[in-house]
DNA sequence: CTTTCGTCCTGACTGC
DNA sequence: TGCAGTCAGGACGAAA
């Protein structure tokens, strides 16, 4: 479940391709979410790698030539890096080569990922990233920003905060645990937050995110592991998938509290503590 | 305009 | 052991 952290971690440990030359490209099926582009593997061979960046989550690699690669993860999307050319594995759907020695592999089960090569001249009026709102990690991204994306939003909190037309990056996991540092309840409307809570969720926002891209970062000094695998790494969530466990910090007895509560959101799971979370 | 809901997909897991 | 059912979730596009 690739949220900003992770995709932000996935193109860190890309880096290593930057300055690099395409010398084989090839894609294995005809579609993901959306068709892949038409002789892919042609039009990215021979090309070489002169940056990779990150928007919401997206990741861009900007191509020599005026083009970029963009991708998106969707749901079980997995990026490897490796410097062996092993066989292609269930649901490798991209793979490219590379001059300085790298083999990577796009994988995705479920197929929920996204590609598509666009004029770098272009990419902020692709369809898919115009709408996109403000970067949480952004300067951008102040109380006052928040305030106005929350204001006369008839909308949970929790839902307001997955709208990537307003911030992106954020996913189920860390909108809930966004909002438990916060200390505000999943399904208070939107436009009732407090100002005070507004800049307290504005920070918890900006904190998990850090903290997780931070512990991301760390796995990533041997980015080329046995699997080679970018981007996934071990998170210590305080509610998150955490139903009828201890609150973290929350002195209650879990036998009458019932720990972490979940419940069902625009068809997600929220979890959050209805001691700290009011 | 805003908001919700259905849809895509496979793998992990549960219960019979 | 097998099989049906459920759930997970990002984001688009349709519907309300």
């Amino acid at each position: 479940m690739p949220e900003l952290p992770e995709v932000e971690t996935v193109c860190r440990g890309l880096r290593p391709l930057v300055g690099a030359r395409i010398t084989a490209a090839a894609a294995h099926r005809a579609d993901l979410r959306a068709p892949l582009p038409r002789n892919l593997g042609k039009r990215l061979t021979g090309r070489a790698i002169t940056g990779i960046t990150r928007r919401a989550k997206y990741i861009l690699v900007a191509l020599d030539g005026g083009e970029t690669l963009l991708l998106h993860l969707g749901m079980s999307g997995r990026m490897t890096l490796s410097h062996d050319n092993a066989p292609l594995q269930k649901h490798d759907h991209i793979s490219l080569a590379t001059d300085n020695g790298f083999f990577v592999r796009f994988n995705d089960p479920r197929r929920f990922g996204y590609c598509d090569l666009v004029a770098t001249d272009k990419l902020s009026n692709h369809k898919l990233l115009r709408g996109l709102g403000i970067e949480p990690l952004s300067k951008d991204f102040t109380p006052d920003a928040l305030a106005a994306i929350l204001k006369n939003r008839n909308t949970s909190i929790k839902a307001a905060l997955l709208d990537q037309k307003h911030v992106v990056g954020i996913g189920n996991i860390y909108a809930c645990e966004a909002l438990f540092r916060a200390g505000i309840n999943p399904s208070r409307p939107a436009h009732k937050i407090t100002r005070a809570e507004i800049a307290a969720l504005a920070a918890a926002i900006r904190d998990v995110l850090r903290a997780a891209i931070k512990a991301g970062g760390s796995t990533l000094r041997d980015y080329v592991q046995a699997d080679g695998e970018l981007g996934y790494f071990q998170h210590n969530f305080a509610v998150y998938g955490r139903a009828g466990l201890p609150c973290p910090g929350c002195t209650c007895d879990v036998t009458k509290t019932g720990g972490i509560k979940r419940i069902a959101q625009n068809g997600r799971s929220s979890f959050y503590c209805a001691t700290k979370q009011k």
